[in-house]
DNA sequence: TATCAATATGACAACGCTATCATACGACGC
DNA sequence: GCGTCGTATGATAGCGTTGTCATATTGATA
């Protein structure tokens, strides 16, 4: 049924060497050629067995993206970025789900890379803190970048925002509004942007001059349940804080479905603000007040690091933005 | 770097074919060779190259998942039971996100399959009914698998859920509630679960002898926006309804944030339900009663028909389920 | 014992492409 | 006119598996 690179010689005329080389783009072929190739190309609609280029050549045209369960947001925009990415190179991506907790990650990864032989690799957050996979990685040769790293930053090319400030700017934001009792919940402990953000609070908290209190402060697993249950503690406590910052929207949604629960009223009883912006954060009641985490962007300008600067290690640090919606206010008279 | 086969037989004394046959689990291997072998490829932790297999063989050890534009959730849900059954299988995955509208799809297709010769595809929907992409998969012999698809019934094996029978249920729990005047946004116009769900509510009005009033049914997309509007529209009807049937959580969220917006209690004021069971439906306020659509079930199912039944077109129907949560009351009396 | 089927193993070609090396052609400088 | 270089093309040998066919061994049956 498909045609092989065989039969576009055949009708172009010319030998399988030369269509190989129009179609990989090398040099020393005449113009002449590989127009000729190019229509026969077309009119066979052929296109290469990736199997067979893969068992001849270097190249194997494929890279792998590997994560661990986030949000289905977050993977969706991480999937769609690198995918956009790949698109334009003719590379396809091989969507890897993995367990970065698990002892058989390194395994894993290295069987992926004997059966696929992909070119490169990118790994997205907390995967990308997973020692063996990094040390089998580099075993192999193969290159690769990551998506938010948060440790050995110097060991491979990333991409990644700035937590740490992202978070001090939303403290300081709720503290401009006039708060001074700030609850904040923590992210997954396995994640280092969860360090991160509780870092960037405390260091605006400090900037302000206000103390740091352990009280305010409560653990949290990046998911609506663990939100709830920060939320009815600090609410819980005798001086309950007035403005609560979580570390991502759904924990955030949590502690909005508590403050509802309670009857109290967002923003005027209580100001809260997530992080991420995912889709949630706009659906909530009230719309939520968020840092937009530019996922995609990362995942695109990822996957750019991987194609184009093969060799050195390069650090691309892309922006984040402030989504202030109806969740924040100052805090009521009391 | 990595051993072969060759390596193997090496070690294990036999012969390439005969690790072959190991690996393939084929017939006509002693005991004795099996362990042999097997205990070979363990030490050198060998993994046939899935190129290798491709070019050589007629199975490539892979198949294709296409799907369109849904909701993060919904791909998610989709992409991790059909990666649960592939584990299974030792099959690989390639996840392809597509565009049902596009002319260029069975283009697509066509050169996906050219390029890694899957031996089977699943189909989510919509890309379920577009009618190039099936035709183009038949011509190529290629076994797929449908997810929810809306025509050609008997095309293809496939799974699906009842959707008109779901909507009818949850129609009729909001008339058993005392509701006459129940509004209902429609989901995207290119979805068949669109319609098969307007027709369940409609049977359902029938069956409690209610009249079908037009002016209660407004058209949507699927996402938050276009259930704002709806929500906005139906609200403002001189006798509005006291229940709104969303035909999916996004667009149920819309509505909950107009009913928030114009200052009304829910369920109090106005019930209000949705469609699909996502993450969303229950992190909104109040949390939402909807249909639990069994996403991730059928996705694993569809990936076990594609691999079992090969030949023969079967059809598996997974049962739905109604999630009672906060969002519905009885109407208040007026 | 001869015959046959079932079981067990191996030799070798083939899959569709790329890498390597060889070859051919003109243009250029001396 | 001859070597040399840059350009353009082809012949052929793999890449690591599986398919095909051949062959050997066993046990059961005639």
């Amino acid at each position: 049924m498909a045609s092989t690179i065989k039969d576009v010689s055949a009708i172009a005329g010319v030998s399988m060497k030369t269509v190989s080389r129009v179609l990989n783009k090398e040099r020393y072929v005449s113009e002449k050629t590989r127009l000729r190739v190019e229509r026969a190309v077309a009119e066979l609609n052929f296109r290469p067995s990736v199997a067979a280029r893969i068992l001849a050549g270097k190249r194997s045209y494929q890279i792998a993206l590997i994560y661990d369960n986030h949000s289905p947001h977050y993977i969706h925009q991480i999937q769609t970025g690198v995918w956009a990415r790949c698109i334009e190179e003719g590379v396809r991506l091989l969507a890897q789900p993995s367990d970065a907790a698990s002892p058989n990650l390194a395994r894993e990864i290295g069987g992926l890379i004997d059966q696929t032989q992909v070119d490169g690799v990118i790994l997205s957050s907390p995967v990308t803190d997973a020692p063996g996979a990094l040390e089998e990685l580099e075993q192999r040769g193969i290159p690769y970048v990551r998506i938010s790293p948060g440790t050995d930053y110097d060991r491979s090319s990333s991409v990644s925002m700035d937590d740490v400030q992202a978070a001090d700017d939303m403290t300081s934001h709720l503290i401009a509004l006039g708060h001074r009792r700030i609850g904040f919940v923590v992210g997954h402990a396995n994640h280092t942007a969860s360090d991160q953000r509780l870092f960037g609070y405390r260091r605006a908290l400090d900037k302000a001059g206000l103390a740091f209190e352990p009280k305010y402060v409560r653990p949290g697993a990046f998911d609506f349940s663990s939100g709830e249950a920060a939320g009815d503690v600090l609410l819980d406590l005798s001086q309950p804080p007035t403005a609560i910052f979580a570390s991502n929207d759904d924990m955030a949604a949590g502690v909005l479905t508590v403050a509802h629960r309670r009857g109290m009223s967002v923003p005027r009883d209580l100001s809260v603000v997530g992080f991420d912006d995912t889709a949630l954060a706009s659906q909530l009641w009230p719309p939520l007040t968020t840092v937009r985490q530019p996922t995609r962007d990362l995942a695109y300008a990822a996957a750019g690091l991987l194609f184009d600067a093969a060799d050195e290690v390069v650090h691309r640090r892309l922006p984040h933005e402030l989504v202030l919606r109806a969740s924040t206010a100052g805090p009521r008279k009391s």
